[in-house]
DNA sequence: GTCTATATTAGGATAGAC
DNA sequence: GTCTATCCTAATATAGAC
């Protein structure tokens, strides 16, 4: 329950900054390594109007993942439901998940360690985007995908594939390599430019394989 | 400084309980999220041990983590550095990898979380695991690959696509779905068995996925 | 080598002034 | 709404007996 609502403009400021502060540095530190004093700092605030606006420290993790899973889950899941044909939304999902994750390549792995460390997390959130019950918007875009890939192959135009698989290469595709960054800096002897090089280039290499597998 | 020698078989033993019992939790809660006293219970020793052999936690997370990355990625680092042939690898590191992750899941959450909360470990395992500098096993292996590629480009027999991009797209899809098991789950509506049934499908779909990719 | 008991600090949370 | 000061538990770490 809880949350105050002021009146003032800055009320919803300062409650921004601290959201804004918390997601940097759990990001960072993971949720049970951060420090609500580090969060604090980077606020610019002092450590008790965290409580003030949050209660606890777990309700604002709660409410840092939330807004970080948003940013990253519902654009993909809004192509992949959508009318575009399949080789569209191939190139679309790959293009957008590249795109964002260039710009918070450390979401992955602040999301990932989330959900291994609080597997809970999953279920709040699927409910919380779909608004309604679990049963929503990850099941229709499921079906949504299974007829069309189910026509596709009955006309043999491609390989046939199970939707769920098809949605989960695609993922692991995009975001795996985000999440594992630093082995495979330190694998292939990557600095920060030959990551971006490496990204980048998987921009164009990444449509042609996925496709390519699923050729008939 | 350092770990104590003791004379008695009893010292070894001690010590590889505390490793596993670390690991399991480690595991189970992430580095920042373990408490030296669930470790200690789960070996069935005092707090005040783990500090013996360990000397304090950070040393520990550090042992741990080296176990259990010893224990994912070198057996896919050989089949890769082999001569087997292309298609061979691809079929082998999948079976490899699905087969071992499946005994233990969590896993890939927990050596993922611990990379984006601890990057400089990437490092260490390296240099860990070839025993020398950074340049070693990693690069061999690349090199290895790279020839391969470019020689079944050359001969027509496969699509050109750059080693790192193959590895990458490899381990992406093996380790992936290990470490987004709990959201896929949420979004699928998978419980224990459920996953599994589709890990066991994946099995087979995999290989036939990956090698239509490598198609020319 | 293993335990009990204790020191010490860190960190989440609250009280209360402004 | 925001701050300073403080409380209090939890958690790492050590001392010292056995």
């Amino acid at each position: 329950m809880a949350k105050p609502r002021g009146k003032r403009p800055v009320d919803r400021n300062t409650e921004e900054r601290i959201l804004d502060a918390a997601s940097t540095v759990f990001v960072r530190r993971g949720t049970a390594g951060a420090r609500m004093q580090e969060i604090a700092d980077e606020a610019g605030v002092n450590k008790a109007l965290l409580h003030y606006y949050f209660r606890s420290k777990s309700r604002l993790a709660e409410a840092v993942f939330q807004r970080v899973a948003m940013r990253l889950f519902p654009p993909v899941m809004a192509v992949l439901g959508s009318d575009a044909e399949i080789e569209d939304k191939v190139e679309r999902v790959i293009a957008i998940e590249l795109e964002e994750l260039s710009r918070v390549p450390t979401a992955p792995g602040y999301v990932l360690s989330e959900l291994s460390q609080h597997p809970d997390r999953a279920r709040q959130f699927i409910k919380a985007m779909t608004g309604l019950a679990v049963e929503g918007v990850a099941p229709a875009m499921r079906d949504k995908l299974d007829r069309q890939l189910k026509a596709r192959a009955r006309a043999g135009t491609m390989r046939p594939i199970p939707a769920e698989q098809f949605v989960v290469n695609l993922l692991s595709l995009c975001v795996f390599p985000f999440a594992a960054r630093p082995m495979l800096s330190a694998a292939f002897g990557l600095d920060e430019r030959g990551f971006q090089r490496f990204i980048d280039q998987r921009k164009t290499e990444l449509p042609a394989f996925f496709l390519n597998a699923l050729r008939p």
